[in-house]
DNA sequence: GTCATCACATTGTCCTGACAATGATCGGAA
DNA sequence: TTCCGATCATTGTCAGGACAATGTGATGAC
């Protein structure tokens, strides 16, 4: 590949890296109980947010940063390292810490489309089908990590958004782990309520594919006979490594799509 | 929710957390240029990886385990943090640092087609059906912020395992970056020849959804008409927030799903 | 027996200091 | 001009120490 000057090959016309603004100031509060490196790493990110930190723009050099601040050198790499790992700056050795220039929303969280649908000013509405407790079935005490036959609660949930149905949900949960109280499932999610009951997810295994909509779920979802479906399977663990819920979802393909960004680990 | 002992109500049965085994011996090479955290990271990972250090078990606290290895504090916790964040460890103040429980794979990468495909052994191959440069459509300006018209490489692929077709992509990339060989597009994938390139990605955002095939889709796929398939764009960065690559793919529903493990960023 | 309190173990935060590795820049030599 | 090397700026790695915050378990009071 020859060397040319890149906005010439490419037609990027981008503005060549500028210095931060020196009027940058950060207020930390050294008596707040929130970390310092968190109270910094939060007001870089809303100095980015906002502008205040153009794409491109360098940073400064921690050292002279940290002087600045009254911080130690590592406590403000603390802060820097958080939103690089947040995809927000870019280091280089030699030249510099930098705001990356394309913007970089979300990591791709586990995503509850109950939350996604309310940020997303969509304002979801849920009818619980059937919120019951049974023997878990073969495949449903696979997946759980359960015995075969143990007590599970199984949900299936129509969640709308604009009185159109949306998604299709049937979720597990083992017995025991939570009250699942229908009004509750009508009025929020279910990672909510798992959240509320204590149990903070850690991992989650999810596998996304397509099928054809049987007559029975084109019908539930409003859908023609024979509609493109997205699916989706899921099997969520806490930090102890326990699975807490394994579902099987189906979207209309034709009003949802899985949306989000991701990062490559250097 | 009432407090009963959780192996009783969830049906679990798991080993109660057990202290490491204290044969761990690790290997550290001060000459090597490789970082000291990352060789005893890297060692941690396989010993997890191999079964010596079992799910759940404690890994010894952190300052005991600098002490036995002539590291540092600060040393052994950035190795464990960078396990931390693959989800490979817990740590849990005043307890300590444990394994987590459920095998956790991958985080989810930005995955490439012919690196999952190649990863799992399914031998891909490679059909260039279009390699050309043409001025760029406006949807393709669009998602690579580029001027309408600018010249784009074209490629559409079909990617087939064991003779069979499993996918149809159509890819834009700016004129200018990389060569595209035609032959080395059937021989590698896209990605690994922008890192050969010296593009270093950085991000991506993508979009899965699913919808019926046309004729010639179905045709060109060897499915039925109407069949359902998996469909996915994704615009990809570079570590410049230049948008690198713009792609339209199409998958086989019914040999094809998006497989991967998720991470909940606390 | 049940509950609150205290001590202990462990990770979390923060500091100071030093040197190494790397990318960019600039000057001089071919 | 072109290429090479020295120099500089900046981040990367590592050490050692101090105290705070928090979960666990034992102890004691009721």
């Amino acid at each position: 590949m020859t060397r040319v000057p890149v906005n010439r090959t490419t037609g990027y016309s981008r503005p060549v890296t500028t210095t931060a603004p020196t009027g940058l100031d950060f207020t930390l509060d050294r008596s707040s109980p929130v970390p310092l490196y968190y109270q910094l790493a939060q007001q870089l990110e809303a100095a980015i947010e906002h502008g205040v930190l153009s794409p491109g723009s360098l940073l400064g050099n921690e050292i002279e940063l940290a002087g600045r601040l009254g911080l130690s050198r590592p406590t403000v790499r603390q802060a820097i390292q958080s939103l690089v790992d947040k995809g927000l700056l870019v280091r280089r050795r030699g030249v510099g810490t930098q705001v990356v220039h394309s913007q970089v929303k979300r990591p791709l969280e586990l995503s509850s489309l109950y939350d996604d649908l309310e940020a997303a000013g969509q304002s979801p509405t849920t009818l619980v089908l059937r919120n019951a407790v049974r023997p878990a079935p073969a495949e449903v005490a696979a997946a759980l990590g359960i015995a075969e036959g143990h007590p599970v609660h199984h949900i299936e949930r129509l969640r709308l958004t604009h009185d159109q149905p949306m998604a299709f949900l049937s979720n597990h949960v083992p017995e025991g782990l939570l009250d699942l109280d229908t009004e509750q499932l009508e009025s929020t999610g279910l990672y909510r309520m798992m959240r509320g009951a204590g149990i903070t997810l850690h991992s989650a295994r999810q596998s996304i594919s397509a099928r054809l909509a049987t007559p029975d779920e084109a019908e539930r979802l409003g859908e023609p006979e024979g509609a493109a479906l997205l699916t989706m399977q899921r099997t969520a663990y806490d930090d102890t490594g326990r699975a807490v819920e394994y579902g099987t979802h189906i979207y209309r393909a034709s009003r949802y799509a899985f949306d989000f960004q991701l990062l490559v680990r250097p």
